[in-house]
DNA sequence: GGTTACAAGGAAAGCCCTTTCCTCGCCTCT
DNA sequence: AGAGGCGAGGAAAGGGCTTTCCTTGTAACC
């Protein structure tokens, strides 16, 4: 690769003054120099060495966000929204995807400090686990300390910035329309139980049951991976274990759409004998059959706010912005048919 | 941030012997002053300056990858592979979304150059516009002439190694199955005309409808975009200028799920009015209503084989590979109505 | 006892830039 | 004519790390 000082030479000029036309600095530099010099960038096909540069500069200008897996629909509208506002802002930013494994989440912000990233987002559900817990809050104050930014997604006990999705409000809202229709037999199909956004969304769902002079006992509700082969999985368990079920939630929406899958496999119509609601409102979830009713996450709106917090200016005590979640009513719900 | 030599001064030894402790070199370090740098590590929370790391080490340990949106599923599944071999390997990836600008191809390509990246992986569609190909080519071979790897996916004309999928033959064998059905008027719901895709696609379609003695004519071809909504709108503008159609084939599979959108809603059904076929299989091919007739393209493995290619040993001439594509039979396509 | 050999640790050069501080030459003003 | 000012360009000091080459101290050998 040619370098700075190989374009110099080239040119018969300084290192310094090929820094500053590459730059555009706000040094005056002559009209024959910047020509010669740009010939010689021209010639040499130089680009810059990013690495050297942050080195020699002080400020930052990447952001690193930590996601459980992009290709994820959930995490591709997070990120979808942090890309906008990253390249807005002239940042550039590296996805690392934790496939939910703590351990790999505690070594990418390791690593993402050893890039000397400006902010690290973390976006994903949590885990009850309190000796992950504290490492991780370990290692991101370690971060911030030294003047690093840190906005995190739906996580409560986190340093540094964040927003909360209405995980327990959107769950209750749509416990609400189901146990407001009239369904007794209602099962929950759940993601693993030591994510806190399972545990969130279980509240919300509880409540709403209370509400309603109704339980959500623990045999009605299954816990499996959190995609759709999970709710598939899930849902064979709950009609297996109480054929009577007139309704499934599925705490998000990939679950609900194998939650589908295994219905029609056996014969049974949404909504007419078994009701299907979802979570998250992906996009997807309007074309599958019947269209979903779910609730909405403003996902792309959250990726931006997140990245927005972290990227402003340093105010010391952690801000956290809570975001709404709305039903949206589609075809999937309907009342029990022995009403 | 706590530096190398901050940890030296603590543990009271030189930056070396830290350099070597931290970094497992082979050189033999006494027990005692191991622990005590470990110790000053820990204490410190030191964390090695990657950027500083690079620029004193010769070895590049990160690629990058240009894809039109990960987000796009597509595009997930072909940065999951890459994904699971760089991580295999020992290596960062750098994401970089173009959304299909031309322009910001080669930004990107520029920026990943100088972040001394071990090789880029150009993901995605090619372009017909020779202007665009020439500078993207110029600067590809720039990035190769100093070392640089550069392995493109599915695109004729760039330097570097290719993984091609097989775009013509895959359609012609969808477009086969089609006109064996007995389909005589056939839509195409395409991609905008510029993407080599597109052209390759149509290729394999006009090739199979040769063999069946049959012609796709240009009003029955429709271009949009190549997402859900391009589709909706394609085919309603097919559907509009043709009712007798009684086929339709998209050109990837979010295009067919718009197609299924407009039909449901003008009351057509799937496959007995019209025949809906896609392209790609992917995830969610299944779990629509009907579940999609469409085409598989490996795109996990066309993803791992791309970065497998440039990551291999320095062979000097490009190679390129081709995968196959097969017909995955579901439910949207039947003969047409009236035999 | 003197030489050799080796093991353990340190000094310093180098990786590629940016930026501060200088220098030099010329113009302007009195 | 001399002082002062200014504008254009260069020298050099970092920035944080790796690695080669040295130095020093000790063990081993004849």
């Amino acid at each position: 690769m040619a370098t700075l000082a190989d374009v110099a030479r080239r040119a018969g000029v300084s290192a310094a003054t090929v820094s500053r036309i590459v730059n555009g600095s706000p040094k005056i530099v002559s009209e024959e120099l910047r020509e010669r010099v740009l010939r010689a960038v021209q010639e040499l096909q130089y680009v810059p060495n990013a690495h050297a540069q942050l080195l020699a500069r002080s400020h930052r200008t990447t952001v690193g966000v930590i996601v459980h897996d992009v290709s994820d629909p959930y995490f591709a509208e997070i990120t979808r929204g942090l890309q906008r506002v990253a390249s807005e802002q002239g940042r550039l930013v590296i996805i690392c995807n934790s496939y939910r494994d703590p351990d790999r989440e505690l070594e990418y912000v390791e690593l993402l400090r050893a890039q000397q990233v400006e902010a690290i987002i973390l976006a994903g559900s949590g885990y009850h686990d309190p000796g992950f817990t504290k490492s991780l809050n370990a290692k991101l104050s370690a971060y911030m300390a030294t003047g690093g930014r840190v906005s995190v997604v739906g996580r409560h006990k986190l340093a540094g910035d964040a927003v909360m999705p209405a995980n327990e409000e959107g769950a209750y809202l749509i416990g609400r329309e189901i146990f407001a229709a009239g369904h007794r037999h209602v099962g929950v199909v759940a993601a693993p139980k030591q994510l806190t956004t399972t545990t969130d969304r279980l509240a919300g769902l509880r409540r709403a049951a209370r509400e309603y002079r109704r339980t959500l006992p623990a045999r009605r509700i299954e816990y499996a991976e959190f995609d759709r082969d999970g709710g598939a999985a899930a849902t064979a368990a709950l009609l297996d274990a109480d054929p009577r079920l007139t309704a499934i939630i599925a705490l998000n929406d990939s679950m609900a759409i194998g939650a589908l899958s295994v219905l029609r496999e056996r014969g049974l119509s949404v909504p007419e004998d078994v009701t299907v609601v979802g979570f998250d409102d992906m996009p997807i979830a309007r074309d599958v059959t019947p269209a979903l009713t779910t609730v909405r996450l403003p996902l792309v709106e959250i990726g931006a706010r997140a990245i927005a917090l972290a990227l402003e200016s340093q105010q010391p005590n952690p801000r956290v912005e809570e975001v709404e979640a709305t039903v949206i009513h589609r075809e999937s719900l309907a009342p029990p048919r022995t009403g």
